[in-house]
DNA sequence: TCTGGGGTCCTAGGACCC
DNA sequence: TCTGGGGTCCTAGGACCC
């Protein structure tokens, strides 16, 4: 039996798109797509030559600056990416019925059944699915073939940029023994420092290890991490499951003290968050904010209804609630604050119309619906509520625009 | 040097219940 | 006199991923 899990990845996603909408970014080898270079912020993705100077996803801006101040930085729009991702995920359809979505750039296609029509190799498959992305989208991508998910992932880590590979079944152990513990799916940083402490850096040493001897090193992690070096992942996609949560949170442009100006901000992140609730039939039980101090410390406060919601009045009243009591100790140490965020959790479908709803609030569902009818009309800025304007204005530059 | 935004999953402790 | 114990729900925080 052979590998029937293709991950597609697509080679410097955010940096192509950002080329193809802006013909000016076309010839520049050195880009780099995040933010501007006065912003706060990360850097998304760099072209290939950014990254010969160090600079990856992740990395501060204000370091990749640094590191080559000769580069274009350029911040890139959300609706271009999604769009673009759509785009390839169209094509994708094409090859399998499921296509699972991992990320704006990436997604697993389930091959499992396809024995007879291609007996020996999903390669030539994988090859003419590249060149069609390639045509119908003018984006190169990476594809790996495995018999499971983490397999087919790190075959197209392997593989890029714009490469082919395919893992057979048998051959998993051999091919991961050459990889370093972190190359495995949810080894960070922090736990491949823990392991390095103790000795443990590659794959190959976890091979050779008998699981007792592993879980005297590592403790309780063992079992899972010999069954992952041995080359055990997730064999099955599932496809349209609900999401486990729905936020909005934003980095302001300068740390803010005042406590109406946030709360300007997050009635704005709330109604985001409600509207998207409402546009996929989701409700929510719990909502959680998030604060991030200048110190960088985050502290999070949430809240679980009685009665699962999806109106922006009943998130909003929690969630400025939350603000309050959390906001009452940052205030004694004069901290600011550089993020608010508010999250949407334990979610469920949203039930169909209830007869027995009170007055009052069948009224604020009403509302809802109307302001919605508004946006998808005119847009998301056609309606600001109106404790949005409460504080003379928005703190900072930075607003939560993106949807 | 200064650290985004959207997510997922896991752990640990306390409350509460039977 | 010692102070069960397991299950579930809830909160807070943390690691990780792209």
């Amino acid at each position: 039996m052979g590998a029937r899990i293709l991950h597609v990845d697509l080679d410097a996603f955010f940096v192509e798109v950002c080329r193809q909408r802006h013909p000016e970014l076309r010839g520049l080898e050195l880009l780099v797509v995040g933010g501007r270079r006065d912003q706060r912020g990360v850097v998304q993705s760099a072209s290939y030559g950014a990254r010969r100077f160090g600079i990856h996803a992740g990395m501060p801006i204000a370091q990749a600056v640094r590191l080559c101040p000769q580069a274009t930085f350029f911040q890139g729009s959300f609706p271009h990416y999604r769009e673009a991702s759509h785009a390839v995920r169209a094509v994708l359809e094409r090859f399998s019925p499921t296509v699972v979505s991992a990320s704006l750039d990436e997604a697993y296609l389930d091959f499992v059944g396809t024995e007879r029509l291609h007996p020996v190799s999903l390669l030539p498959v994988a090859e003419l699915l590249r060149d069609e992305v390639r045509r119908d989208t003018g984006l190169d991508c990476s594809v790996g073939i495995g018999p499971n998910r983490m397999i087919a992932k790190l075959a197209s880590d392997a593989a890029k940029p714009r490469g082919l590979m395919e893992v057979r079944a048998g051959w998993e152990a051999g091919f991961l023994a050459g990889l370093a513990l972190e190359a495995l799916p949810g080894v960070g940083p922090k736990t491949a420092e823990r392991w390095a402490e103790l000795g443990l850096t590659d794959v190959w040493q976890v091979q050779c290890m008998n699981e007792s001897a592993l879980e005297r090193l590592i403790g309780s992690d063992a079992l899972a991490l010999k069954r992952r070096a041995q080359g055990y992942g997730g064999t099955t996609l599932r496809a349209n499951r609900l999401p486990r949560s729905v936020s909005r949170e934003t980095t302001l442009s300068r740390d803010v003290r005042d406590p109406a100006a946030l709360e300007a901000t997050l009635s704005l992140l709330t109604a985001r968050v409600a509207g998207q609730l409402r546009d996929e039939r989701l409700v929510a039980r719990t909502v959680t904010l998030k604060l991030r101090h200048d110190d960088f410390r985050t502290v999070t406060r949430r809240h679980t209804f009685a009665i699962a919601t999806d109106l922006d009045a009943e998130l909003y009243a929690a969630a400025r609630e939350l603000f309050r009591a959390a906001f009452a100790g940052v205030r004694d140490r004069d901290r600011g604050v550089r993020l608010i965020g508010i999250a949407a959790t334990s979610l469920g479908m949203a039930a169909e119309a209830d007869l027995f709803e009170p007055p009052a609030r069948q009224r604020l569902r009403d509302l809802s619906a109307a302001v919605d009818q508004l946006r998808g009309k005119y847009g998301f800025a056609a309606v600001t509520p109106g404790s949005a304007l409460g504080s003379a204005r928005r703190p900072g530059g930075s607003s939560p625009e993106s949807p």
